[in-house]
DNA sequence: TATTGTTATACTCTATAACTATA
DNA sequence: TATAGTTATAGAGTATAACAATA
């Protein structure tokens, strides 16, 4: 019972020491979590319309037409016609950019090393497949309290 | 290789997903991420002076201020002197704060148990022995990074 | 009519600096 | 002099709604 309690405070304490040491890395470079966090969309999407990236960053596109102006005014991206859409903007890395990603995938496969290092092969594995285990049942978790947020909202508002 | 990498992406999904689950239950409640925070930590430390509050949240005591003054128009904690620095104010939950904080405490067992749901025993116990591991290494890295911060920015704006 | 991106507006979290009241 | 909390100011991230240009 205690042991279940465990593995959660486990990850709500990783998740903060995560984003203090990715917050870390950026300072050097000036950017901020949701920046390189659209930079790192950017990277694996290539040149994307602004919509694409406020779905994949799962954000609205007003929130995106702030972050890439900063993004724009600070050299990381620039902004393109569509080749066919009149209507959309096309938001590529510049060299500065794709630069920062590639330094900052190079500190992500470190930090991956570093995380687990000293641990055996089959701690390793197992940890993964555990971690997997917690990472689908969050998954369903929040997938299903889509449909049941709203009600939930009711009920208790009703009470 | 591409094993370890495997655990830092899924820690990073998880992190992202236990933070729309947080920000779920939280809907119900009116409360944010950062107000919870502070409930939280209020329900830990009993009547506190801001300050206090300020060094446990690791955050300007401006921040405190702001976070109190929306939880005491809500109703979860109320403002009070204290016994004996007159410079103080003393926040405490209200009857509606610890209650909120009760019905949390609920929830986060639950959700503990439910993470772990269909894992055996062995498992769960192998599981957390390796986010602890984990975690000891962030705990590291994350210390070692407020002496190194400063000579790693220096070094590459010199660069 | 529907979609893309922007302007307008607003709220939350966060920080530093100056100031007041007390220690 | 130092500390607790506030006011003043600022910046980042986020959201909804109204609007223009284009599909």
């Amino acid at each position: 019972m205690s042991a279940e309690i465990t593995v959660l405070d486990r990850l709500l304490e990783i998740t903060v020491l995560l984003q203090q040491d990715l917050a870390r890395s950026f300072e050097a470079t000036g950017l901020t979590l949701a920046r390189t966090h659209l930079l790192w969309e950017l990277r694996r999407l290539g040149p994307s319309p602004q919509q694409s990236l406020a779905t994949a960053l799962k954000v609205s596109a007003r929130n995106i037409t702030g972050l890439v102006d900063a993004l724009e005014a600070t050299g990381f991206v620039s902004r393109g016609p569509h080749p066919t859409d009149r209507r959309a903007t096309l938001v590529a890395l510049t060299e500065l950019g794709a630069r920062t990603m590639s330094a900052m995938e190079v500190e992500h496969a470190q930090l991956s090393e570093q995380l687990v290092a000293g641990l055996s092969e089959s701690h390793v594995a197992q940890l993964a497949a555990g971690l997997e285990a917690v990472a689908e049942r969050l998954r369903t978790l929040v997938e299903s309290s889509g449909s049941e947020a709203a009600a939930k909202a009711n009920q208790r508002a009703q009470s």
